[in-house]
RNA sequence: CGGGGUGUAGCGUAGCCCGGUUAUCGCGCCUGCUUUGGGAGCAGGAGGUCGCAGGUUCGAAUCCUGCCACCCCGACCA
């Protein structure tokens, strides 16, 4: 780790790989812009995983899981999914490998030539469908509520490490419904879980809306989308949910008897967050000294330093601490005592700046002598002494403190950076000068969406549900607009 | 796929333009002693197909050709 990490700059990514990489949570692995998560990184994909998974089977939803391979055929039934993912899949076309006759090592044997060719699933719609077509007859089979924990690949030009990489994990949740207006709720529903995910437990705040037609899911009828801003002025969309309709019904022929049997299609939604979730949380809270990790998510919440000269010294830190230790994971509180040896306290310090660990206890002679703990909040890297007997107190309110300070504190960063521009001049200096989100009138069209991103490469984050009823006008076009959209530079 | 750049020890690098003993430095690693309240000090030590393959030359990390990989910028995108 090098001694100080390079300071933020206009070169944001470089920023961004130090801590990274740097903060021990994942490098690249070389293959095709895909990457190795570290075990410390991984801890905080788990954290995410556990959180969502409660809060969709809290809301009804169940696990399954699905294959990897979807062949060639099933991915084109559904017209403007495949032409929205065609360009990006792998696809197995040989199922065996042989030793070359020359000699000249393995080679892909011609023989074992797969009659369709599988591929590797960009994302699940059509294989779930398939599936759904045969568990779907009646209306008493609905709604069916399945979600999946899996990976998927997407062959993209351009690879940025957590934010687009070849491979990902993610969750993917597919539902079928009787109605589009259950269907529109189920999407609406998890629109608000994921919100409530990146507010309240990753400390992200989020803007919902939904997606113009550019943007907008290959398939879907709406997409509905949570944006987060990042350090650097650019956007992040964090998660989506889609209302697809009866596209996908229709393309896999899912049919159900309702109450008076007739036969209809079902209305599906999907949704997912991914593995970016982490990138997002990085770019929001990180400064300079490396990670601020939100304590609902931190995989260590609080690390506990031993300063000592001697063995002796350290055996008398360690009977005092371990009691401590007890009570602190009795509440719940992921701890860990550092007695390494091998590392002297002020390097320990560092090390758990840069991971994020949100409070750090120390103890020498000082505090044995005085009945004392020095506490360290992350966030702030303020210190205080505290009493023996109010610490566990103390750090309780603490984790609390830091889970609110690190959200407002981005909340009061991302509403500084939202500028309202009446014009398409201003429009192009808040960009070029401050960045962040603008929120400004347009006249609802493909083509001027088009050409505002072609001459300024911001693009509509979103609709946003809560915009206001204003009547304006386009600021390119001059034709009438009914509310302000959201524009941003985007990852 | 287009434009630019870089490949030298686990990591980061000097040397390359202008070829010449044993390839530079820092971090990290190993051993020993001293240290330990903000990234320890000293001494000693280990670690290298200079991306790969050809070529030029008495001699190549250095020059030439081809290939490969990675990074950055674009198109594409959770």
């Amino acid at each position: 780790m090098g001694k100080k990490l390079t300071k933020r700059s206009e070169d944001y990514s470089k920023w961004y790989n130090e801590l990274v990489i740097k903060a021990d949570l994942a490098e690249n692995s070389g293959v095709r812009g895909c990457m190795v998560i570290k075990p410390y990184g991984f801890a905080i994909w788990e954290k995410i995983q556990a959180g969502l998974d409660k809060m969709f089977k809290d809301t009804g939803h169940q696990n399954a899981y699905f294959p990897l391979f979807i062949p060639k055929s099933y991915l084109s039934k559904e017209a403007s999914h495949v032409e929205g993912f065609a360009k990006e899949c792998a696809v197995v076309t040989h199922y065996r490998l042989k030793n070359a006759e020359d000699g000249s090592g393995i080679i892909v044997d011609e023989e074992a030539k797969l009659e369709e060719e599988l591929i590797v699933r960009p994302t699940s719609e059509t294989i779930i469908w398939d599936t759904f077509r045969k568990w779907i007859q009646s209306y008493r089979d609905l709604p069916l509520l399945i979600n999946q924990w899996a990976n998927v690949v997407r062959w993209e030009m351009r690879t940025r490490l957590f934010l687009r990489t070849t491979e990902f994990l993610w969750q993917e949740g597919h539902t079928a419904h009787a109605t589009e207006k259950e269907a529109i709720e189920e999407s609406e529903l998890i629109l608000d879980i994921y919100a409530d995910f990146a507010e309240n437990h990753m400390a992200v705040p989020v803007i919902k809306g939904t997606k113009t037609e550019n943007e907008r899911f290959a398939g879907a009828i709406e997409t509905y989308c949570i944006e987060a801003l990042m350090q650097d002025g650019k956007a992040l969309q964090a998660g989506t949910s889609h209302f697809l309709g009866q596209n996908f019904a229709k393309a896999f022929d899912v049919k159900f008897a309702t109450k008076e049997g007739k036969q209809e299609y079902v209305w599906a939604t999907s949704w997912g967050v991914s593995t970016r979730l982490m990138g997002a949380l990085i770019m929001t809270h990180s400064d300079d000294n490396g990670l601020i990790l939100p304590p609902k998510l931190a995989p260590i919440q609080v690390v506990i330093v031993p300063i000592y000269k001697g063995m002796e010294q350290l055996d008398t830190i360690t009977e005092r601490v371990n009691p401590l230790l007890k009570e602190l994971q009795g509440k719940g509180i992921s701890v860990k005592y550092d007695k390494r040896d091998t590392h002297k306290p002020g390097f320990k310090f560092n090390e758990y700046e840069l991971k994020g660990v949100p409070v750090r206890i120390a103890i020498g002679q000082r505090d044995m002598e005085n009945g004392t703990y020095e506490l360290a909040r992350r966030d702030t890297l303020e210190k205080e002494v505290v009493a023996a007997d109010d610490v566990v107190s103390r750090i309780e309110f603490l984790l609390g403190d830091i889970q609110k300070n690190i959200f407002d504190k981005a909340r009061n960063y991302r509403e500084e950076h939202i500028s309202r521009v009446d014009n398409y001049e201003d429009f192009k200096e808040v960009l070029e000068q401050k960045g962040g989100f603008v929120l400004a009138h347009w006249d609802g069209t493909s083509a001027t969406e088009d050409q505002i991103k072609e001459e300024t490469k911001a693009t509509i984050r979103c609709i946003p549900l809560d915009a206001e009823e204003e009547s304006g006008s386009c600021m390119v076009t001059g034709n009438p607009s009914s509310k302000r959209v959201l524009f941003a530079k985007a990852y």
